[in-house]
DNA sequence: TTGAAAGCGCTAACAC
DNA sequence: GTGTTAGCGCTTTCAA
């Protein structure tokens, strides 16, 4: 691979103005920076980016830590927080934190290790304090890490009550409200209180169900959900995330159990394979590719040394759909 | 933050020793050792990987290259590998083609940059020749890019072969059969050859319908099912990915036309989605699993030196479902 | 067993 | 305008 040694002595010149003219910083006459051109050119020659790394003291990668990124919603923020960070000119370093206990606190080293310049986290761990004294750019999606972190979600506190409001129209009187674990506190989680709160405001009586913390598997969702249908056999409708709103609609078609004429069901999220179910699963929509845009551009904002809002709420939405 | 000098100081010794007591590499008293240790520890000391890096002429991030990781099949791929990736003590680097122009090249040019130590490629660009002649570790996945880059699949033909064997049990005799684009030639594109074979030598009718080979979105499976079920609605079978096949059931619900009475499905990936709709897709499987660790086993053999099997093919199975 | 010193390839400051 | 040089922070000879 040849060095920009080679071609300054190919040119004739110093290493300095090769740098000069490829890089186009500071002065080079135009007829000596057209002969280093083409050398370069056929020397083929590529700047070493650990060099220049090593010199700048940055990597131009952010890191993105998610739970599992075989889940569509996660999948989705990836891609457009992925796309987002090309178009700043960033790469994207990836982390799935369930299934391999430490994986976050590794990822943290490495932020501390110069591997990357900043780390976006979307992950549900129960180590915040990790973050702490970090010193480095961190920006916090669906998680509250302690002052000076900024945070990102939606609101999902309009989204429990917007959940709510739809099963009430629909005259639900007894619903089954399942939500993320209790033991870590996120903005996301909010919405079960809302939500409860609505609908026993208005008369209805709510069964709140606790899951894992960092279980998001397809399977853990069907066993959940049946456990509970089974359980809970007089309920009139459901509150939960998408994957466990469509295993329940699952489980009702093979009980016979009508749909929405028996059971109502909201999702949360409305990923895309929500729309591909007769009937289309009614659910709240959190608006992906603007979390992932407010993720980045609050990133990019902690890189140039601005000052950044901090903690800002994105509107939901509903997808309706034909199970409510 | 402390460099490696700011510990060699103040503990009194040379930075090659420091470097050496951290490292466990070559002759340190253990006294000092112990010292080192205590003052890399008060001070907080974390190598700079960047430097690292320069002198090692490694990163130990590999690329991931995929069209979309939105769609389930390259998800669940891309976090298969990363973990992967992750036991092996390497880092993932991911993008995302589509949408974006000339992303893979971009991507290229990085490796030839030592932004990172290889690429697995899952792309379905049209540039093939852009990864001849770097001399770099380079895998593909689902991919012929010529001599000297090894090559890992499924067996398509096979999986191609057994979805027209579950139409031609269900007695179809005329059938729509949806493949990737032709202008692209993959490996995963030989399955509609097979099927197409299968099913002629044994009576049945197929029409094949190109797909673009760009798109993956929900939105375009959607229109182009809806286009063909209008066009052909004599048809009795369908054979397409999941995604597509999905939309298919949806359509048919929605004009009453039963499945699988009237209508039989076969989707290819069987991802994990299927198994939440009421029938579940009867669908050819591909091991991804199986796949992510091959790629990630082959990329590590190729950046030891050792020699690698240019074509690595994974067995296809099926999961039995009801839109058969 | 240890310290000093030579790079890794690049950029930028500073002479000329 | 251009060449020389001093680092960026680390690892690894090589002498001592």
């Amino acid at each position: 691979m040849a060095s920009i040694r080679d071609v300054a002595k190919k040119a004739g010149v110093g290493v300095g103005t090769v740098s000069r003219a490829l890089n186009g910083t500071g002065y080079v006459a135009e007829d000596t920076r057209a002969k280093i051109l083409a050398i370069a050119e056929k020397l083929d020659y590529q700047p070493n980016e650990l060099a220049r790394n090593l010199f700048r003291n940055r990597t131009g990668i952010i890191g993105i830590v998610v739970p599992d990124m075989e889940n569509p919603f996660f999948s989705k923020l990836l891609k457009h927080m992925e796309i987002q960070l090309y178009k700043n000119g960033y790469k994207a370093m990836i982390c799935n934190t369930i299934e391999i206990s430490n994986r976050e606190q590794d990822f943290i080293d490495m932020l501390r290790q110069n591997v990357m310049d900043g780390i976006i986290t979307g992950a549900h761990s129960l180590q915040d304090y990790a973050y702490l004294n970090l010193n480095k750019p961190v920006v916090a999606m669906d998680r509250n890490l302690g002052p000076g972190i900024p945070m990102i979600h939606s609101d999902h506190k309009a989204g429990g009550r917007m959940a709510a409001r739809l099963l009430l129209d629909a005259g639900c009187r007894n619903v089954l409200n399942f939500g993320g674990s209790f033991r870590v506190h996120t903005p996301s989680n909010d919405r079960h209180q809302e939500f409860k709160q609505v609908m026993e405001e208005n008369g209805a009586s709510v069964k709140t169900i606790e899951m894992a913390w960092n279980m998001m598997e397809y399977d853990y969702y069907c066993r959940i959900m049946e456990q509970y249908m089974d359980i809970y056999r007089d309920i009139d409708g459901v509150f939960t995330t998408d994957i466990g709103a469509l295993y329940c609609l699952n489980i009702a078609n093979q009980r016979g159990v009508k749909v929405p004429e028996k059971l109502h069901i909201v999702g949360y999220d409305a990923v895309d394979m929500t729309r591909l179910f007769t009937p289309k699963l009614t659910s709240i929509a959190q608006d992906i590719p603007g979390l992932a845009t407010a993720c980045v551009d609050t990133m990019m904002d902690l890189l140039d040394g601005k000052k950044v809002e901090m903690e800002q709420i994105l509107p939901v939405s509903i997808q309706k759909g034909g199970t409510v």
